[in-house]
DNA sequence: TATTATAGTGAACGAAAGGTCACCTGTCAA
DNA sequence: TTGACAGGTGACCTTTCGTTCACTATAATA
């Protein structure tokens, strides 16, 4: 029970941090919304910077397990239609689950503030994405899908037009749609460019 | 003088809301930056949402006049190292002048809570350069300097990369050297890529 | 059953925030 | 010369913030 009560603590946390940053965030609303009163909190957590350096060891974490390690590398697709398929599988996923979401977003807010936000956003934004379509492109060259070319740079030139339309997304959530047809126009404007017909 | 000390205010502003965010900004320590005292601030501004505002409108009106109208288009290059020039000079100073840096940073904390900054972030991060570069690419395509494809996907394509990194240099400026090293070697990629030699 | 740790309450605290106000002072027009 | 006003000061106000603490209900433990 209380270990429950504290992980709710960093899921509301990350709740409000995300909608209005670590400064516009006050306790009260924070126990307020778990049906607490604010000094129940500090049963749980020292302080606030304590919950929001718990919250970044839990973003943290998470993205060791899931992004962080050889393991969790998506398999080589084996045909461009595949390779379509699986960005648009992972990009529905990045867009809507509301964990990410607010994981990205509190580290937009938090990057310029906090050191371990700010490598945090790096890995976010920008290489672990590259890396990971690094290995990617590396694999579908050696398949003979796409031209042969460096793999780092076209993982780069690839993924960071995606990244843009997801923070679009991100700002502008009505403006999903829209936003989501065009990383699948963009998909297919890339894979007419370097893929191997 | 008092329009003097009104605009001085505005610039501080900026400097510490890029800095701070807007929730972690006080009017003490603005006046203090001023040489001045807090109640000082009320003179020109009936509150910090007023200077909030303020600041936005210039904000909006420098952006406007820099980059809203058709008559601010840079020339169309006329050949494929021009090109490149051009990318590096703009990038150039896109990363180096603090005004410009210090409204992306400011756009990027205040981006979810006021819809003005979100709807000015989405100008400066996206749509304002890929509409630039829908036009040149246009030129270039009647000039026979590129291959013809869709202009405003290649726009898309060829400045959100870069945008990806001039927020990485905002983010972290000890990377900055690298980070232009690696728009010239994307430049270089994309002009091979879509040039025509 | 008696005890004790746990999780929560509500009142209170000091600090810091945004904002107001009476007052001062130098500039300039009538 | 005088009066109005713009620009700045310092004391003070109210609210809200993060935090503390004495206290209580509950549920597990000795």
């Amino acid at each position: 029970m209380a270990k429950d009560t504290k992980e709710r603590i960093l899921t509301a946390a990350l709740d409000m941090f995300s909608q209005k940053g670590y400064e516009g965030t006050n306790i009260r609303e924070l126990a307020a919304s778990l049906g607490l009163v604010k000094s129940g909190i500090y049963k749980h957590y020292e302080s606030k910077e304590a919950i929001w350096n718990a919250l970044l060891d839990r973003m943290i974490a998470y993205y060791g397990e899931r992004f962080g390690s050889a393991e969790h590398l998506p398999p080589v697709p084996d045909s461009l239609e595949d390779f379509a398929t699986m960005t648009m599988r992972m990009v529905n996923l990045t867009i809507h689950d509301e964990q990410i979401v607010k994981t990205r977003k509190v580290l937009t807010l938090e990057q310029y503030r906090d050191e371990r936000a700010r490598d945090l956003a790096t890995k976010h934004f920008l290489t672990g994405l590259t890396d990971m379509f690094t290995y990617i492109f590396s694999g579908m060259m050696a398949k003979g899908l796409l031209k042969r070319d460096d793999p780092a740079m076209l993982a780069f030139a690839y993924t960071t037009p995606i990244s843009a339309l997801i923070h679009l997304c991100d700002r502008e959530p009505e403006k999903t749609e829209e936003a989501i047809r065009k990383i699948e126009a963009f998909s297919r404007h890339f894979i007419e460019t370097y893929g191997v017909k």
